[in-house]
Formats: structure tokens, sequence, C-alpha cells
DNA sequence: GTCTATACTGTGATAGAC
DNA sequence: GTCTATCACAGTATAGAC
């Protein structure tokens, strides 16, 4: 048995990652280790050898979704924006891009609601959120409204998770009015674009 | 073999049910059918008599806990308040409510986004966020309001899902900021209590 | 009609062949 | 380093006691 394959362990990685995600999204976390396998091009036992076990798999797709979306804000952020709330505007920007085909953000996120079943995703999750929430407080903008700012962002990511289907153009009007309330205590929401 | 139970049927299934989220809430939707019934007080075989499968139990836990969430909203409905927003200020409130012991309310959401991995409870949470969506719209709130506010109370009530640990202060000042934002259209988010 | 006991099927995990 | 063979166990289906 056995064989060598044509291409280097991390190339092999990044093909199952790439794989579990694909089948993932399409069939839950209670897709078989056989389907992702073969979707990769390689067979089940290939896979238990770079993935120790499912959970191990799952953990390292999920750590990948979440440097993705930290890679996300990044570019996100304006150069030419140095005031106070810069962060928190990238972030904003981030959660309600809607020029990404087929919303490939709010997809990562739903995945990433399934995979936190795992209670090493889970403890995962929360460590990046930690990161998160020390980052958005030293951006400089009052409490107040960066609570607010970022709970609506969270809520419009999170609401495809619920079935709620948003629409483009709320979602860029919402985006508007986030950004304006990072830039004054007091936007009117009424005046939007 | 078998036994007649010192219960009713519509008993038996309850507490199937309640076993079934103490469970799940401990040892995530992998929980076995054993566990549950063990939990429950019966035998697996009978936990599958009243439910044919593990999808079908999860699917009506499902059902149970966006039922409880519509009673939480509709308890939240304050009888004196007949201005625009009335069931918008109950959905805030019911989502930031933090007078419940250990937030119950909160912890259900995470169940919920567990349970969600089964398509059958996606679907059934994609009606559900219809019918909200439906209600809150005719509820003669501005959209772009109404959009902000439902965003920030989604956003608050899925915050721990993703682990990030919000403190009860926190919430209460932010659905001080929402319930505000229905009943003007610009409030000062600084001048919170 | 309700339930317990148990056998069946398929999945995740492991040991070891190449 | 990669994959096959195999094991243990969870979800499902069924037989039959009350």
């Amino acid at each position: 048995m056995g064989r060598k394959a044509g291409r280097s362990p991390g190339e092999t990685r990044r093909l199952l990652l790439d794989a579990a995600g694909a089948i993932i999204r399409t069939r839950g976390v209670s897709a078989t280790l056989d389907d992702i396998a073969q979707q990769a091009g390689v067979s089940k036992g290939g896979l238990v050898y770079h993935f120790a076990s499912k959970e191990d798999l799952i953990r390292a797709l999920a750590d990948d979704l979440l440097q993705t979306f930290r890679n996300a804000v990044e570019s996100a952020l304006d150069p030419a924006d140095t005031a106070p709330g810069r962060l928190t505007r990238a972030y904003v920007r981030a959660c309600l891009d809607t020029s990404q085909d087929e919303r490939v953000l709010l997809e990562t996120i739903a995945l990433l609601a399934q995979l936190i079943t795992i209670p090493a995703v889970a403890e995962l999750a929360r460590a990046d959120a930690e990161c998160w929430d020390r980052e958005l407080r030293a951006d400089g903008l009052p409490e107040e409204v960066l609570a607010l700012v970022v709970s609506a962002a969270d809520g419009a990511v999170n609401a495809p998770l619920w079935g709620t289907l948003t629409r483009t153009a709320n979602l860029r009007r919402l985006e508007d009015q986030l950004i304006r309330l990072t830039l004054s205590d007091c936007a009117p929401p009424s005046s939007g674009g």
C-alpha cells in the first residue's frame, strides 16, 4: 500500500482545508472524513495523517477562517483615515462588505458558527473575540458608540446565520449609518444614503 | 421488556426535550442519544419512540426554543406603550434582558446556534426570521432606525456565541441606547444611563 | 399505545503495510 | 509519508413486554 504524493505536505494541507470548508458548508459538520478526503483527492487515511482527528481538522479550518476575517479587516483599513475609530470603521466595512461575489464573508461566518460546536473551536473563538475587544477598545472611540456600532455590525454579520435574508441595499445603508456614528456622537439615521 | 410509564406521553416528551437541551448545552450536538435518554430517565428506545430520529429530536428542541424567545418578547411588551416601535422595544428588551438568572436567554441562543447545523433546523429558523421581519416592519418605525436597532440587538444576543463576554452594565446601557433610538431619530448615545 | 432490549449499519479512530 | 485493514461505538431499526 502507500504512495508518495506529487505535492508538498503544505499543499496537501491547504487542499484538505479548502475541501473541508466546501463540504462542511454544504453538508454541515456531520460531513464524513471520507467525503472531505475524496473532495481533496486523497484517501481518508491520508487526511488523518495530516489532521490527527476530525476535531483537529475543524480546529485548523476555524483558525484559517478567523485569520481570513482578520485579513479582510486589515484590507478595509483606509490609509488616509487617521482619526479615532479607524479600526472600528474598517471592522464595519469588512462586516458589511457586499462587494465580494456571493457574499463570501457572510458564508464564512455561517460556516464558523457551525464549527463553533466543537469545544476547541469555541476556545479559539473566545481568544479571538478577546483580542478584537482589546484592539477595538484602543481605537479611541467613546465606549457607548463603540458598543453600539460593533453590536450592529456583528448583528448584520450574524443575520444570515438565522436565515434572515439581508439585501445589499440595506447593508449599504446600515454601513453608512455606522460609519457616521463613529464620526459624530449624534448622526441622524434618517438622512441616510 | 417494556413497561407502561408512570406519566403521560406529553410529559415524557417534555422530559426528553428538557434533557436534550441540558445535555446538548454541555456536550454539543454530538451528545449521544443514550446520554439524553438517560438524563430523562428513559431508555434510548423510548426516546426513539417519541422522536423518530436524532434530527427529529433536535428539530423539536429548536422549535421549542424559538417559541421560548417569542414568549419572552411577548412578555416584554409594555401594555402602556402604544407608540410606533412598540414591538421593536419589546424585542430589544427581550434580547438584552439581564434579569433572568444566569442569562438563560443568551444561553438559549447559543444552544440554537448549535442546533442550526441541522438543515431542518436551518429551515425552521429561516421561516421564523421571515416572520419576525414581517412583524417588525409593521411596527411603524422608519426603516433605517429599525434596521440599526434590530441589528444591534441581534449582535448583542449573538455575542456570547463568539465567546465575547458581555457585562451586564454594558448590556443595560446598550438597551437604553436602542430604546431611545426607537423614540427619536437622533438620541445622543453619550448621555447614557 | 408506550416502552425496553437488542441487533444492524456506518462513521471516526488506530495499527501497521508499503 | 501515504494508505489499507480493522476496531469501537453512535444512530437507527426491530422485536416484543406491558
